[in-house]
RNA sequence: GACCCCAUCGUCUAGUCUGGCCUAGGACAAGAGCUUUUCAAGCUCUCGACAGGGGUUCAAAUCCCCUUGGGGUCACCA
């Protein structure tokens, strides 16, 4: 059954992102929110380019902001850009100019005329979706610069005439815009236009309080892709971020995510932004990802470090080894360091491992390893275990004396996947020649 | 400084609207142990919070007030 207030009134959100920088955490969040409430009420999630700002506005972040939204998953239904929505915002100021209720200006330092609006004395409210009422005393704000001198709107005008030109019906965006909402109504008011509901997230924070920066977080969307993210993921973590599923889920699938949304239901509370936690749903998802996709994005990575050649090589033994990782990667590029010894011919072994587990001579022992390993008849991981534990048997030894020096020589590592795998992985010559190696070295 | 917002484990949160089921639940991190082989995977366990003070009430994490603390905004930036 549909209602007729469903029929008329569709929901209409707007991202509206400025192009001079790239799209970070907080962003993409404010992002994700909308476009969840429009997926969640069946609404349009529209993006506007606020690109007033001739000098500071850049076409390079205008597509690395679509990028990373098209790669987050937030597609739009609209896209405006406000550059070409001039005459438009002119229009509107004449017609306040027209009823008196700005007025021009000139600055002696400056060209042209201001157009500006008279703020008169009076209570604001404002009932938020996520924090009631809010009231605001006018007396505190000064008039309003609508067109500057040069003739470009300034914000809080230009968002006022597109917001109800394009009929956003609620405005979510960060809390940080609480103090320009005031403003706001006072100019939806003085052009007759219906003032939308509004709905104010808190803002996302670095780990040790205070603004995000670079060292806590304020990453750039593109990076974290780089770096290994799935997008999954960080959506993902980015939802865990002041709203929660409920029923103590953490890991969520997006369409599960749309049925249960709801802005109302958004938090107060500023939260703040934990690596920790990210890497850990990173791994989550990477654990159950296709086989087939993380070949996709590792296979690339592999090429472009000269890990493997691009025409010539086995893909089959790739995505053993991508096996072997899968379940603990925290991002893809986890990949590239964990696993080089098994692409790389020299391998450059840790200090840690060097002391904590080379610093005894096995050279005796591991010379009768790599002749056990010759008279091998089968070499499969099995039969591989079974050798070694006889071998270590006879020497009177306990396994993890053996086993911890033998990966660390053959990876150069601390940590890995498991002995009998490596070294199948590795193969007999490659094994036979590392040993070698550290054996003649000591 | 003025105005505004916010306040549960170190961090993300459930519970707050509609007081009792909360000696406050889960997750990340940390610590301990198990996995006849590491851990960065898995399993088990441990540590750990209602900012403080007043009210209201038979009863308060939940409602009200104050204090404190954190955050935001005060541009011819967006």
């Amino acid at each position: 059954m549909t209602y007729a207030s469903e029929v008329t009134s569709m929901i209409r959100v707007r991202f509206a992102p400025s192009p001079t920088g790239n799209l970070h955490i907080g962003g993409s969040r404010t992002a994700l929110f909308n476009w969840l409430y429009a997926q969640a009420k069946n609404g349009k999630f529209i993006l506007r380019i606020e690109d007033t700002d001739k000098l500071r506005s850049k076409q390079e972040f205008v597509n690395e902001i679509l990028d990373s939204l098209k790669w987050l998953g937030f597609n739009w239904d609209e896209i405006y850009y406000q550059s070409q929505r001039f005459a438009l915002y002119k229009q509107f100021a004449q017609k306040l100019l027209d009823e008196g209720k700005a007025y021009t200006e000139k600055l002696p330092d400056k060209e042209g005329e201001a157009i500006i609006f008279k703020v008169t004395p009076q209570k604001i409210k404002l009932n938020d979706l996520i924090r009631g009422n809010i009231e605001f005393e006018a007396e505190t704000i000064k008039n309003q610069v609508l067109i500057k001198s040069d003739g470009t709107p300034t914000y809080n005008f230009a968002c006022v005439v597109d917001d109800a030109t394009m009929n956003i019906t609620h405005i979510i965006r960060g809390e940080d815009h609480i103090s320009n909402t005031p403003k706001q109504i006072l100019l939806y008011e003085a052009l007759g236009f219906k003032v939308p509901e509004f709905a104010h997230l808190p803002l996302i924070m670095g780990t040790e309080g205070g603004r995000l920066s670079k060292r806590t977080g304020a990453t750039a969307i593109s990076d974290f892709r780089k770096i290994g993210y799935l997008s999954e993921a960080l959506v993902n973590y980015l939802l865990l971020l002041s709203w929660s599923p409920g029923e103590n889920r953490e890991v969520i699938d997006i369409n599960e995510a749309i049925k249960l949304f709801d802005v109302k239901d958004v938090n107060k509370t500023a939260a703040a932004f934990d690596l920790d936690k990210l890497n850990w749903i990173n791994n989550q998802y990477l654990k159950k990802e296709p086989l087939e996709k993380l070949n996709s994005l590792i296979i690339p990575l592999l090429i472009e470090n000269n890990y493997i050649q691009k025409d010539n090589f086995d893909k089959n033994y790739v995505i053993s080894i991508i096996k072997l990782f899968q379940a603990r990667l925290s991002t893809i590029n986890d990949f590239l360091d964990w696993a080089n010894f098994f692409f790389l011919k020299d391998i450059e072994i840790e200090e840690k491992a060097k002391e904590k587990l080379l610093s005894r001579d096995l050279s005796k022992e591991f010379k009768l390893f790599i002749e056990r390993l010759g008279m091998l008849e089968k070499f499969d991981i099995e039969t591989i275990e079974t050798s070694f534990r006889e071998m270590v048997k006879e020497l009177g030894l306990e396994t993890k004396t053996l086993i911890h020096p033998i990966r660390a020589a053959l990876t150069g590592k601390t940590i890995g996947p498991g002995l009998f795998e490596v070294i199948y992985y590795l193969g007999k010559e490659r094994v036979k020649e590392r040993l070698e190696k550290w054996i003649n070295k000591e």
